[in-house]
DNA sequence: TTATTAATTTTGTATTATAATATGCTTTAA
DNA sequence: TTAAAGCATATTATAATACAAAATTAATAA
């Protein structure tokens, strides 16, 4: 009936299984869910389960529940995106393409803005992460063991890191989902990763060297890129 | 011992008290939480209750909890600041004027980019709404008894939902709670209200006419006014 | 000393019972 | 006839209890 996966338990479980079938539109606003009572059956198992995985959705704002109306569907304007779990249960049951666009106007919105405030605002040990990062990148350009994908993740995690503001920081795992999606849609190629780790190297200087307009613009080019490209696979797809 | 509040039940006055106590760093991530049991005596109140309010505490990534090792808080950096009680949370115990500053870098990121895909994207009615807005800011700057907070408050809203893209609208409540601090330090000067309005006004017409580049600096403008305006703020109290 | 076993503490799950709440129906009275 | 009051009912909310599972610590035996 659930789906078992190591390390969850019972209640972490049922709110995985529940949260996945919400967003994925299995159960509407309309409709509601079903009661406590036959949640417990089809799952076999007991209310108090049950109830902690109510609870634990409706804190991620999916649904809520009152006595004798029973457990229902909030619209999904309330669903809490920026959580880890929501976020992993709505690319489950959307064309990522599409989700993916959302992405990267996002990240356009996010990240030159956080390159001009890590140009502004970072310690140097920040940006000496930013530029241990880089240095991983160039090395994966060339070396094929080595996870390009890795040190692109670690080079845009420590710059949100670097601009020295919590909401930033805390989009850490929006950009890493993202970026996970992108990989799923791109041919690869590393025949321009030296490139791509140059491009990147650019901004760990701009931000060294202290000038936030120019980081915040290599930035903007460096996702302009994966827009560019996003669009004209949409383009060919349809 | 919990403070009531109306329309909460007893698991969600709980969490609320411990969420708050949490946040303003009454438990640190050493010391962790008392046990279960020792939260039931505290509050006087049932097991049951009191696992609920830990299970949604942990969904939003406040704390976490394993059988024998007891309940431990999370990083602050695991916790979900976009989710709105958090969020409420942390103003609770911040100091306004700093958050304030953060919350405006962020602004700064999101807001100019929506505006510009509000003015690529937008639908009609989209535009419609954003425009019933600045009419009521246009209202509101010369008759008293109307409030312009609230239509400035519809106006980014709208633009936001207008953005057409699911994570934008998604921080409405971010930014809601972002102009709520900014009314908390600007002295209620009626003065310039009327050319406050007519700034969101351009803004709305540069959606309409499809400008994306004009819109986002338009807004960009807007935001740095009242970012100037609060860093002076800042360096007066220093 | 080291590996194994046992005891202990805390959360995890199940069960049962009762209270609170909201909805719709029925009765009653104007 | 209609509106108000009260009642029945379904569902969540809270409590209490019992036992299982997991993880740490202590004790024991080789």
């Amino acid at each position: 009936m659930v789906r078992i996966i190591e390390n969850l338990n019972l209640s972490e479980q049922v709110t995985n299984d529940l949260g996945r079938a919400i967003v994925a539109g299995e159960y509407s606003c309309e409709s509601g869910l079903p009661t406590e009572a036959q949640l417990c059956e089809e799952y076999g198992i007991s209310r108090t389960a049950v109830r902690e995985a109510v609870k634990m959705l409706a804190a991620k704002g999916l649904i809520s529940s009152r006595p004798r109306q029973g457990i229902s569907v909030e619209q999904p304007s309330n669903w809490n995106l920026y959580d880890t779990s929501v976020l992993s249960w709505l690319l489950d049951s959307s064309p990522s393409l599409h989700v993916l666009k959302e992405f990267l106007q996002m990240r356009l919105a996010i990240e030159p803005q956080a390159a001009a405030l890590a140009a502004e605002f970072a310690r140097d040990e920040d940006i000496d992460q930013i530029e241990k990062a880089v240095e991983a990148m160039r090395i994966a350009a060339t070396d094929p063991s080595a996870s390009m994908h890795d040190a692109d993740l670690a080079f845009h995690t420590s710059v949100l890191f670097a601009s020295r503001n919590r909401f930033f920081f805390q989009l850490r795992d929006f950009i890493r989902t993202a970026l996970n999606v992108s990989i799923q849609h791109t041919t690869p190629a590393k025949a321009n990763d030296v490139a791509v780790a140059e491009d990147h190297a650019k901004i760990c200087l701009a931000i060294r060297n202290r000038q936030p307009e120019r980081a915040k613009n290599l930035m903007t080019h460096l996702i302009d890129e994966a827009m560019s490209f996003i669009e004209a696979e949409i383009k060919r797809r349809s």
